[in-house]
DNA sequence: TCCTAACCGAGACGGTACGTCCAGTCTTCGT
DNA sequence: ACGAAGACTGGACGTACCGTCTCGGTTAGGA
């Protein structure tokens, strides 16, 4: 997985990784990120604390391999952003919904947790933008590329700026908790965003 | 200071205090926040263990109020930005500055630390907001509305949201490190920000 | 008192003093010799701790001048052993009064707590075998000078080796647990020791 | 050992053991017995301090095994007392060699230190009486039986109470510190209790 | 089919830091 | 000015985890 070195994959014990990783995200709901320990893994695991040393090579990678796996989609099938033509429409579902899942308790703890492990580790930061990142960032891209293409967006708009525009004031709001994240607040950065890159 | 609760503030000594603080911010700078110890911060400032668990509820406090102290103005003075009446070039700099600030190293180190404190920590974050964002948010909304009065942004613009989508793109950048904070970022910023309220 | 040095005596407070010695008795009761702090002593006296450390020099002390008040005699009389002439008799009643008082939950913390000083503290030692000790010793050689001089011993009777074979085998039994401190024993021990030094 | 509970004991590293049980001892003799610390010993031994508190319950259980250890007999053999065949002569050769041994300052402060953690806890006092007292008292027992046996003492001789009237005035005198420790003392002692035993 | 090497659960190990308690000293404040 | 109150430095406490290290037991592949 992810951030995992690989010493004979073959032999290892597919019912260990998963236990370790579900012991990891109950874990981090039941107790929060800053009390999660190996040891408590390990013993929710039923697993040897050696086990997980020898499969990840730090407690952050743990806990990044176990939100991962959440992320991922079983199907293989990548994501997709609603497109109905009307890209205005689509961005405020999107940053709605954006919100409302940063408001879901279950979410909230976990993926903090995600942030805290990031921002401090720069190799762990890598990963998750190869990994959970990019594949959401891509689908934002095609979405704008579309709306850009259907004369929506100016034909030379900076896509990636627009994106970290649209995004970034959410993310931001909810990390500090800095104001509340309603539908008025998504709408308004819509708009905004939009009024800056209209043809 | 700040986070500090309050047992008979009288008796308290001013010397262990700012060793305190200062033995804390040098030892961020040296080993890093995630390896930085209460028993290192007492050691280093010549101070019992328990004169820090005294006015400090939790590390998260002691280091939020040794950054505290690094921000706060001798003078008493407020902080103000710089007003040439040109709000694109003044914004621009602004930007610059900030990107400059985010990649010393001598900053990046505890302002990461402070960060991962805030993220987890609601009350720290209060805390925060209240003392160090406030004042520099408000010299922000000040230099706005004088543009806006200065018929350079639009009657209507929502100068927080302005704000919002100007700094929060090149904060998430940092904190995620997901591209380089450079001149030509900050100017596309304030650019695409400036088009989406101009009059 | 006893194990105090004394500077200036004439300033010193007779309340505290009388509060010190007596929270220090009933704090032994409650939690133990061993769990005995200056610091709950100060506290249960409504005293501050420099006013114990003004007077005595350590913690033995205290302990030590708050039981020899309670083993002196307010009428500034001495002690004296029963004496109906018969000498027998009158050694059982003491033993086996002795024996019991060992047995009283009330005295046992107490003396116990003294003996782990003593043990310990030769300077302690000398202190207690002076005032508290030597009293009783006393009392207990006019007794046997009595019975000597009434001819019911040996006229070379060594009255020092009487009185320590008589109550040495007592006290060591009861501090080390050793065997029920019984009237049997008690009688045994007297017909022994009296078998020894008869003429 | 003695007084250690045994949760799994195989996997239990002999070298710790032993390290910790030799840091006792030395230490007890550098710094004394009230200045001994657990944390001193694993510094000490080369051991974590929770390799102690793993395997004894108490500071008074691993000062008592390291002093055990001193007195077991690595051959296995019993203790004998001499046996010249003349009661007298060997019970004051074996009291005048214990009041030699009370005397050497290489053996008083583990034993004082040995008897403060008796005193006060009765647990560890049975574990005393069981592993060191009983055979040195039952050596005793034996060559006062022989005694007994070719009419040196009366046939019907408490030799359990003779025991105690040799031994505890010796004892106490030598912990309470209240006389000389010297031959003529032993010499009395024994002769006053074969006195009150002789047939 | 058996051998053997890697994996496994378990948990002891040497350590580091925790947060608390208390010792003994020093300082402030109210009476 | 004295003494209660209590903050101070210092140091040990007993606990929690760290990451490493055996220990047997199990399991999967290659001989």
């Amino acid at each position: 997985m992810a951030a995992s070195t690989t010493p004979d994959r073959s032999r290892r014990s597919e019912r260990s990784r998963v236990a370790i990783l579900t012991a990891t995200r109950d874990l981090i709901g039941e107790v929060g990120y800053a009390k999660l320990t190996i040891e408590a893994i390990a013993a929710r695991a039923g697993v040897g604390k050696q086990t997980i040393y020898r499969w990840w090579p730090s407690k952050g990678a743990v806990v990044f391999d176990s939100l991962l796996a959440l992320s991922e989609r079983p199907d293989g099938g990548g994501i997709e952003l609603p497109d109905t033509g009307d890209i205005d429409a689509d961005l405020k579902a999107v940053l709605r919904a954006t919100a409302a899942e940063f408001s879901d308790p279950g979410f909230e703890a976990p993926i903090r947790a995600l942030n805290t492990e990031i921002i401090n580790d720069p190799e762990l930061a890598a990963v998750y933008r190869e990994k959970m990142e990019r594949p959401i960032r891509e689908a934002k891209l095609r979405r704008l590329r579309g709306a850009r293409e259907a004369g929506q967006l100016a034909a030379d708009a900076d896509l990636d700026l627009l994106a970290d525009m649209l995004y970034a004031p959410l993310t931001q709001r909810w990390l500090l908790r800095s104001g509340p994240l309603d539908d008025d607040f998504a709408d308004a950065l819509v708009d905004a965003a939009l009024r800056a890159f209209r043809p």
